[in-house]
DNA sequence: GTCTATACGGCGATAGAC
DNA sequence: GTCTATCGCCGTATAGAC
C-alpha cells in the first residue's frame, strides 16, 4: 500500500536553505515565480532535488507557510508577554509588520484554490486570533469615553487588526487614498486607550 | 514599429462569450483555472481562436477586470441614487455582494505580480472610493451619538467597506469565529445611524 | 539518506497556413 | 477570421548513482 517514493528528511539542513530561498522568492517575485527550476537555481542545486524534498509543489508551499506561521505566532506570543499592559498596541503593530503582512498576503492569494494550503492558513488563523481574543479581552474592562470603546472586544479585535491587513492589501495594488487618515485615526485612539507611557517606567519601542 | 500581430475585434459576440467562460471558470475553479486550452473548452472553440482575440493571457485578465469592474461601478452609482439617504447602508451592501467580492477577491490575488493588472485595479479602487467618499461626506453631517460616528468620514468609509471585504477574504479560507459579532455589531450601528424605514415612504430591500 | 538524469504531458506564446 | 504547428518552460514521476 505503502508509495515506495523516497523523501528527505525534515532536518536536512539542505531543505532548510531551500525554504529560505522559497520565502526569498516568494518576497520578490510572488509565489507564481516560485517552480522547482527557479528555487534550485537560488540554492545552487538541482531542480530534482528539490523535489526531493518536497515531492508535489504544494508541499513546498506548505512547509513554506507552517515555518512562517510558527515563527509569526510566537513572535506575537512574545509581544503580548512584553507588553501585557498595551494589548491593543501591540496588535496593531503586530498587524502591520512586513513579515506577518506581504508573505501572508501571498499565502492568502495562494491558498484561494489549493485546499492544502488553506486549511493550514485557517488552523493558524483561527489560534492567532484565540490569543489576539484573550489579551483584549483581559484588558477590555476600562472604558476610556473613546469613540471605538464601546464596541464589543471580539469586533475591536477584528477592526484593530483588520484595518492595517487592507492598508497592506491595498498598497500592494498601488491605492492610497485616505490611508493616512486612516492610520492617523487609529493612532490617535490607541493613544487615547493606550497613551505611550512617554516618561514612566518602561519607553516604548522608538522609531 | 508596429507588431504585425493580427487581433481579433472587441465588438466580437465570439470575444464576449470567451469572457463569460473566464468569468464562470474563475468563480468556479480559480484564476490558476483560466488556461487558453481551458476556456476554449468551456467556450466550443479551439484555443488558438483565444489567442487569436487575447494574444497573451494577460490580455484575457484584463479584458474581464474591465468589463466586471465597469458593471460594478455602475452598479454602485445606481445603488447610490436609488437609496441617498441611506449611503452607508447602500456600501455595507454594495461591499458584500457577491460580485464585488468572489471575483475582486481573485482578481485581487491575480494582481499580486501581475503589473498589467495591479494599474487597472488600482484605478477602478480609486474611482470606487471617490464616488463612496462624496456620497459619505454629504450625508456625515448629522450626529447620532453612536459610537463610530465622530470618526471622519474618510475612516468610517474605509472601515464599513472594509469589515464585509475582510470578512469574506477570512471566510474564503475556512475562518469564520467572531465573524457573527462582527456582522451583528455593524448591523446595529447602521439601524442607528440610518434606520430601516420600516414602515415609512419607502420599504427597505427584503432578504 | 542524498542526489542526478531523463522522460512525459500540459502550459503560454509565436509564426504562419487556410 | 479561424486554426495548426512548434517552441521552451512547467510540474511530476521514476530509475538509479553515490
Amino acid at each position: 500500500m505503502a508509495s515506495p517514493r523516497r523523501v528527505g528528511a525534515e532536518t536536512s539542513k539542505t531543505r532548510d536553505h531551500l525554504l529560505n530561498c522559497v520565502e526569498r522568492l516568494m518576497l520578490r517575485e510572488g509565489y507564481a515565480a516560485v517552480t522547482y527550476r527557479a528555487v534550485a537555481a537560488a540554492a545552487g542545486v538541482t531542480s530534482g532535488l528539490v523535489q526531493y524534498y518536497f515531492p508535489a509543489i504544494d508541499d513546498l508551499f506548505l512547509a513554506a507557510v507552517r515555518r512562517r506561521s510558527e515563527e509569526n505566532l510566537e513572535r506575537l506570543r512574545a509581544a503580548l508577554r512584553d507588553r501585557p499592559e498595551q494589548p491593543l498596541r501591540v496588535l496593531w503593530e503586530y498587524s502591520q509588520e512586513e513579515s506577518t503582512a506581504t508573505l501572508t498576503t501571498e499565502f492568502l492569494a495562494l491558498s484561494n484554490h489549493r485546499k492544502s494550503i488553506k486549511g493550514v492558513i485557517a488552523e493558524f488563523t483561527e489560534e492567532v486570533r484565540q490569543l489576539q481574543l484573550d489579551a483584549v479581552r483581559t484588558s477590555h474592562k476600562k472604558p476610556t469615553g473613546a469613540k471605538l470603546d464601546e464596541l464589543p472586544a471580539d469586533v475591536l479585535l477584528f477592526v484593530i487588526t483588520g484595518i492595517p491587513k487592507l492598508l497592506r492589501l491595498e498598497a500592494a495594488v498601488g491605492v492610497s487614498s485616505t490611508h493616512d487618515d486612516v492610520l492617523h485615526a487609529f493612532e490617535q485612539y490607541l493613544d487615547r486607550v493606550e497613551p505611550p507611557t512617554t516618561s514612566a517606567s518602561r519607553g516604548p519601542k522608538r522609531r
